[in-house]
DNA sequence: CGTCTATTTGAATGTACTCAAAAGCGGTGG
DNA sequence: CCACCGCTTTTGAGTACATTCAAATAGACG
């Protein structure tokens, strides 16, 4: 049990005092899972706001043909969860898994709630840190329109080298809307050209 | 000048004190557009977080090829603004630009941060507006990679009938991350299939 | 070493794009 | 009132990017 990596990733964004550290602390979870386990469940009310300690997941939606479709990885110090659900408390629509065993803080709804409450600038902190991932949702919907496949994957091996590294080949093509035959040839064709 | 269909759409999500009211009305800038005028141009610093009163607005980002790619609309109660810029204070990725004459009311950077300071529960209140809108983003990556072209404008057009009808075909086609022409075809697929 | 899963390769196909031209439509001026 | 202009939409032919399906190959792990 090691939380203070979420400390470590507050600190630059905002000061929190001993009190506060100790708040927090009690009301979080930390918890381990297995390479497998699933976080959420399409379906189930998501339970929790997720930091990642170490490992990395997966955050997928079946859709109506069982293809699967990669939303989003969530490796260290990135936030998980299928927030529509969330805060709704309505039935999630995605599933998050652990693609390696995985420590998370788990930040429940209604701790949540009281820790904004009690330290109300984590309001803040949390705006800032959803404005942020609005940010990039919506640079990943320009890129996915404005980039042929080849340069999409470029972009994400250049950008998250650390993801592309530990997932397999076939999870990366599903993040990037394209099929991991078509992947694959992507590869080989930039192999050739250098 | 009438900034009501603020306090309107403000209402059911917060309460606000009468001179909470006040103090907000006096920080927020209310302003009229022309169609066709830019709220937002890209490479300027985005100063605004825009609420529309009245009118219509399309964000958009030119490609290096000088191809347009409509990133969002937004009309009456919905906001506005190239987010990423506006958080960070950095030059705009994106334009804004009336599609009608337009009525906003404008939050600068320093007089939300002032309001945020004052009214602290306004904090939690665009908390909860930036969760939803990046919930609807993440929606939208799903759609685009998991519905055809034809399936995701039945989508739109049903979702937001009161954006189709008001707006012209090409821009649909741009949001929808495909050409004028094939929507085109689509529509009088669907036209035949009835 | 064998099994299971992931990746690669190839051929046929499909969805959506490009380019070009024609048709429709709304506003303006003669 | 009609003719013309600019802009949007439609239509068609040819093409490109990405998919599907099937089979072969490679890698990981017990």
């Amino acid at each position: 049990m090691n939380i203070q990596p979420l400390f470590d990733y507050i600190k630059p964004l905002m000061d929190l005092t001993a009190e506060e550290e100790a708040l927090l602390a009690s009301k979080v979870t930390y918890r381990k899972y297995l390479k497998g386990q699933y976080v959420v469940q399409q379906g189930d009310i998501c339970k929790y706001e997720c930091f990642v300690i170490s490992g990395c997941t997966k955050t997928f939606y079946l859709d109506t043909e069982g293809q699967e479709h990669v939303i989003m990885f969530a490796i260290e110090n990135w936030w998980t969860a299928d927030m529509g659900s969330f805060i709704s408390q309505t039935p999630a629509d995605y599933n998050v898994q652990c693609l390696e065993n995985t420590e998370l803080i788990l930040f429940s709804y209604e701790n949540l709630e009281l820790l904004y409450k009690k330290i109300p600038k984590l309001e803040r902190l949390f705006r800032q840190i959803v404005e942020r991932a609005f940010v990039a949702s919506q640079k990943r919907i320009v890129r996915n329109f404005s980039l042929s496949a080849k340069d999409r994957y470029l972009y994400f091996k250049n950008q998250y080298p650390q993801i592309e590294e530990r997932i397999p080949q076939y999870l990366v093509a599903s993040f990037l809307g394209i099929t991991k035959e078509f992947l694959s040839k992507i590869k080989s064709q930039l192999a050739t050209e250098n």
